[in-house]
DNA sequence: CAAAACAATTTTAAGCTTGAAATTTCTCCG
DNA sequence: CGGAGAAATTTCAAGCTTAAAATTGTTTTG
């Protein structure tokens, strides 16, 4: 509600990147590139995270995990919803007891095989996240508002390149 | 050590950017742009946490502390830091003792003002940071080998632009 | 068919993170 | 000087997260 922390600390160190690490040779380029990305990453997370509480007294955990029943309108494996949110299943577990209780999320044993289980949003759930989604996008838009589409196209396919590279680094494992 | 999770179920989910919402108007080319930031991001950071986890038995807070401490040959005074960081300060007080109690850190009451905590790296804490420190830069780099110079070059401005984007946004407050 | 192997999920232990309340220590004004 | 108020840090309660171990249930195979 007020000028919070990240405000008024921003002028201090937002454009420092001042998270700098040496380097033995020169890695340095991608490691300010990393830090840079990891910035935007975490000043737009950061916000999204204070509204999601201020406005609806959620979690981001939350809201993914609504986000990614969203379109499932049968719902969804639990194991299903942990890759794709990239997290533990144990994690998963948590979230959806919490959701549950709230009436966010209903919960089924699949009958022919009693060890899945099948969450999916109840209508309560569904209407309470339509609510969070649109003020998510207008509050994304906003931060990204100084892009201009072009940028935006240049900054979409660089990511692409990013992260073809990242998970091609990932298969080459310890490499 | 072995093929771990993240590799295994890489092919099913890595290129759907499932973590998909639905806009009222048309806000979708912003929170395309941003899920793929947060998909880079999200896998490069697993992967430091992962290794750092893996070769030195350490966490990802307790790396950018010291990467923090680097620099400040004279140590920090904890909010400082924590500014830095973009933490709570009762974050940093955690991490502290622990790193303290490890001998990574020491830290010191400021004689003319008894409120105020200074820490820095010991030797010890400096010779482990150092180590940790080149592995990482390597680690960095391999994810963003694929990555050519000239797309690097590209990616850091527009995540300049991104950044001036995003600061401007917090800056205007709740718009 | 039974045992081993496998699969999905939950539990557990540990650590990170936050916002808010409480502490401790200054500083400044009257 | 003495207290109000501010500043730096710590404590607290709650929630997130993970890896690893434990459960529960299914499938495969000898």
């Amino acid at each position: 509600m007020t000028a919070d922390k990240t405000l008024d600390i921003a002028p201090d160190w937002v454009d420092g990147e001042t998270k700098a690490l040496e380097a033995p040779h020169d890695h340095r380029a991608e490691l300010r590139l990393w830090l840079r990305l990891l910035t935007c990453s975490t000043l737009v997370e950061s916000e999204v995270r204070r509204r999601l509480r201020e406005e609806f007294d959620s979690t981001l955990p939350r809201f993914d995990l609504m986000a990614q029943l969203e379109r499932a309108a049968d719902g969804m494996v639990l194991g299903e919803v942990s890759k794709r949110m990239m997290v533990s299943p144990g994690n998963i577990t948590v979230l959806v007891e919490r959701l549950t209780e709230s009436g966010h999320l209903s919960r089924t044993t699949l009958p022919t095989d009693r060890r899945v289980q099948i969450i999916a949003l109840t209508p309560f759930g569904r209407a309470e996240f339509e609510k969070m989604a649109a003020r998510h996008a207008d509050w994304i838009s906003d931060l990204f508002a100084g892009l201009t589409p072009k940028d935006g196209g240049v900054l979409m396919d660089e990511l692409a390149k990013l992260k073809r590279s990242i998970i091609a680094s990932l298969g080459r494992g310890g490499a």
